[in-house]
DNA sequence: GCGACAG
DNA sequence: ATCTTGTCGC
């Protein structure tokens, strides 16, 4: 797979101003809308009710690190079948810096997609997409790269502010995440996200919320329908699990 | 100055 | 993200 929208290319030899004024880019040219009919049938993981071959393929994508370098895994797969794995490693120019993430991660992302030979229809970042000061996270970032519908996947919170309390909550619930001051380019009370219950214990231990926002081409609901759909009894999605153990593989070789 | 901050 | 032992429970 090759970049579509090349001028958008996350260069970390960028000052941080003009990481910034690209990131504005980035949400400018970002579509939050249902681009795609994405139905509750067609992206559950065990396709026993459904047309396996009409289920989307969908990429999780995960990085891990080694020192300096970067390793980013790409898992494809079509329901719970394994269509494609590519993995790439390149040295990390940047430090991690909030907001920025996508600068100091997109070059071995970038890179792994490359090597990519089939065309998912999905792609699913570890980290946030619209909850980000601009708009402009992981997801948004490489989905309109590579113009794509993608959707972000976060264990944290980055920005905004959940509508309701996100402690102890049951597995399927969900809360808006409005965006606030800190969200540069949005108006504050936006919709721009959600907190996730994935997955809850009957007793303790207590499990944190998944924080899931659009990327590109995807809509705030339909990003966490997705996920939810995508969560196969874990907490996260079965896509960013598969990427995260096929990071850690790689990992183990390059050492 | 203070607080907050994906991976 | 990464560094790490033991421990609880199905």
């Amino acid at each position: 797979m090759d970049p579509v929208r090349p001028e958008f290319l996350p260069d970390p030899a960028l000052s941080r101003d003009e990481m910034e004024a690209l990131q504005y880019d980035v949400a400018d040219a970002a579509d939050w809308s249902d681009a795609f009919d994405f139905d509750a049938q067609e992206v559950s993981l065990d396709g026993e009710a459904s047309l396996s071959g009409d289920r989307p393929l969908v990429a999780g994508v995960d990085q891990a690190f080694l020192d300096d370098r970067g390793v980013s895994a790409i898992v494809v797969a079509r329901g719970d079948t394994v269509v494609e794995r590519v993995h790439a490693v390149t040295d990390l120019e940047i430090p991690y810096i909030p907001g920025l993430l996508s600068f100091r991660e997109g070059g071995p992302i970038v890179a792994a997609f490359e090597k990519l030979s089939c065309d998912p229809d999905l792609l699913v970042f570890d980290g946030s997409g619209r909850i980000h000061f601009r708009q402009a996270g992981l997801a948004t970032h490489l989905g309109v790269v590579f113009d794509k519908p993608s959707v972000g996947v976060a264990k944290s919170l980055l920005c905004g502010h959940p509508t309701e309390d996100v402690d102890g909550r049951p597995e399927g619930w969900r809360a808006e995440i409005l965006a606030d001051d800190s969200v540069e380019n949005a108006d504050s009370g936006d919709p721009i996200g959600h907190a996730f219950q994935s997955r809850q214990y009957d007793t303790e231990p207590i499990i944190n919320p998944l924080y899931v926002s659009p990327g590109h081409r995807v809509s705030v609901p339909t990003a966490t329908t997705l996920v939810s759909q995508l969560c196969g009894g874990y907490k996260l999605p079965e896509p960013t699990r598969q990427a995260d153990a096929y990071a850690d593989d790689v990992k183990a070789e390059y050492r």
